[in-house]
RNA sequence: GUGGCUGUAGCUCAGGGGUUAGAGCACUAGGUUGUGGCCCUAGGGGCCGUGGGUUCAAUUCCCAUCAGCCACCCCA
């Protein structure tokens, strides 16, 4: 017989851990509710030119790592590395109300080497607002990501905020950014060469290694070259977000690796999941992005979050008490199998979470399967008890056992 | 994409160039003629990741490959 595995860097997520996917939906559904947002479905596979337009040319997401190939039909087509340009896609194409708000949930796919916390198909909980330009709309969002995890009992992360600027100061900063760098270049590793070489400078601010990060130390930061509204929109998000309530720290070195960013942009991190893939949840604002891939001039702001970091989080931290415990375990003789079938159902259409044995086995087998199953209570068919047209009902936590009958049983659970 | 570590039962792992490859846990059955958890006994289950090479002989040594983990890179 041949054996068939999964494609490397996916996964089968199995009742063990469904249980918990369950509930970080449903409570994840919940709090966008709460602050109004809206379910939008988008087709896995998009055709190549929206990524390569909508996230960058020069991102590693385009560069190296899309999940590309060509149809019958010979259409470059790419299985999507992100939600956002998927989103923007579907809001230009079905003239969505000016301000939308959006969520979405489902799978990513990266062509990336998978370690932990980093598969080559994950799930992202995104959303997505357009229409609002204000710095209340940022706060309220970054608001909402931290409601969204403190409802999942998520309480141990940093959030940490940044402004990259607009298509106006961005560029300068850059120029004073590549002229502070250019003296110290013999301070630099190799990959940050490259990096100021293919144009993207502001990713040597996040270098991890010695040297570059002290040499950076000193490097001009990009919220004092703002320009005038860019820094009144940051200043303005600041004090939104303590209004909310929300605890950050500034760190003028986050850089988000997609290209559309302006403004605005934060990141969710933790120490808890014992890897390096320590980003639970990120985003930004994205004024131009609307326009560039087609559409009117709109103001947009979101953030995407990993569905299995965020689980790992939650397991790391113990995990959640789910309740898969058994209401009734029916336990019968082989020649009343039939009666106990016939109960089992009647406790089902009574709403009792009832099962049984299908197969001949011992008491003993049976009431041991009971155990296993967790069963709150055990119930007798047996002889004597067909005879006398009752039930025997055992509590399995206390031992305690007494005759009743079909309605008896339905009333306990009332 | 680069570098390092690893790959033996469902799980955690031991072992070792030569007859039938082990342990714990899990699983199944039994230890009362109708009663679980603890305990005891028995049992099922392994192409020793895959392919090739060296050898009289490979699961053990070598190479390749696939997969996982870790670091880099990057990101949710």
């Amino acid at each position: 017989m041949p054996q068939y595995n999964r494609l490397r860097g996916t996964k089968d997520v199995i009742p063990a851990q469904t249980q918990l996917w369950e509930q970080i939906i449903m409570k994840a559904a919940r709090t966008l509710k709460l602050y109004d947002y809206s379910l939008i479905v988008t087709p896995v596979i998009e055709e190549t030119a929206l990524f390569i337009r909508g996230v960058g040319e020069g991102s590693d997401i385009v560069m190296k790592e899309m999940y590309n190939f060509q149809d019958k039909k010979g259409r470059e087509i790419v299985l999507r590395p992100e939600g956002t340009a998927s989103v923007v896609r579907a809001y230009i194409e079905n003239s969505l109300p000016v301000k939308s708000n959006l969520y979405y949930i489902g799978p990513m796919f990266r062509y990336e080497k998978p370690q932990k916390g980093r598969d080559r198909e994950f799930y992202q909980i995104g959303v997505e607002s357009f229409g609002d330009p204000t710095p209340y709309k940022d706060a309220e969002t970054v608001k909402l990501a931290e409601t969204f995890l403190k409802e999942l009992g998520i309480n141990a992360f940093e959030i940490q905020v940044n402004s990259t600027g607009c298509k106006e100061c961005k560029p300068k900063y850059i120029e004073v950014l590549l002229n502070f760098l250019e003296p110290r270049k013999a301070m630099l590793c190799e990959d940050c060469l490259k990096k100021i070489e293919r144009g993207a400078a502001i990713r040597v601010l996040d270098c991890k290694n010695e040297k570059c990060r002290e040499t950076v130390m000193s490097a001009p930061l990009v919220t004092a070259h703002l320009c005038e509204p860019c820094d009144t929109h940051h200043k303005l998000f600041l004090e939104a977000l303590k209004i909310n309530g929300v605890k950050f720290i500034e760190n003028p070195r986050i850089v988000r690796g997609l290209d559309y960013y302006t403004k605005t942009v934060f990141e969710f991190i933790t120490d808890k999941i014992g890897a390096q893939q320590n980003t639970i949840l990120a985003g930004g604002r994205y004024d131009n992005l609307v326009w560039e891939l087609g559409g009117k001039k709109t103001p947009a702001v979101g953030f995407a979050a990993g569905v299995e970091r965020i689980a790992e989080v939650i397991n790391a931290g113990g995990g959640f008490t789910t309740e898969d415990k058994v209401d009734i375990f029916v336990i019968t003789d082989k020649q009343y199998i039939k009666n106990a079938y016939a109960l089992v159902n009647t406790l089902r259409e009574s709403g009792i979470k009832a099962v049984m044995s299908y197969e001949e086995k011992s008491f003993k087998s049976q009431f041991r399967e009971a155990d296993a199953r967790k069963a709150k209570y055990a119930a007798i068919i047996g002889e004597t008890e067909i005879q006398n047209k009752t039930v025997m009902l055992k509590n399995m936590e206390t031992g305690e056992q007494k005759e009743t009958n079909e309605q008896g049983i339905i009333n306990l659970f009332k």
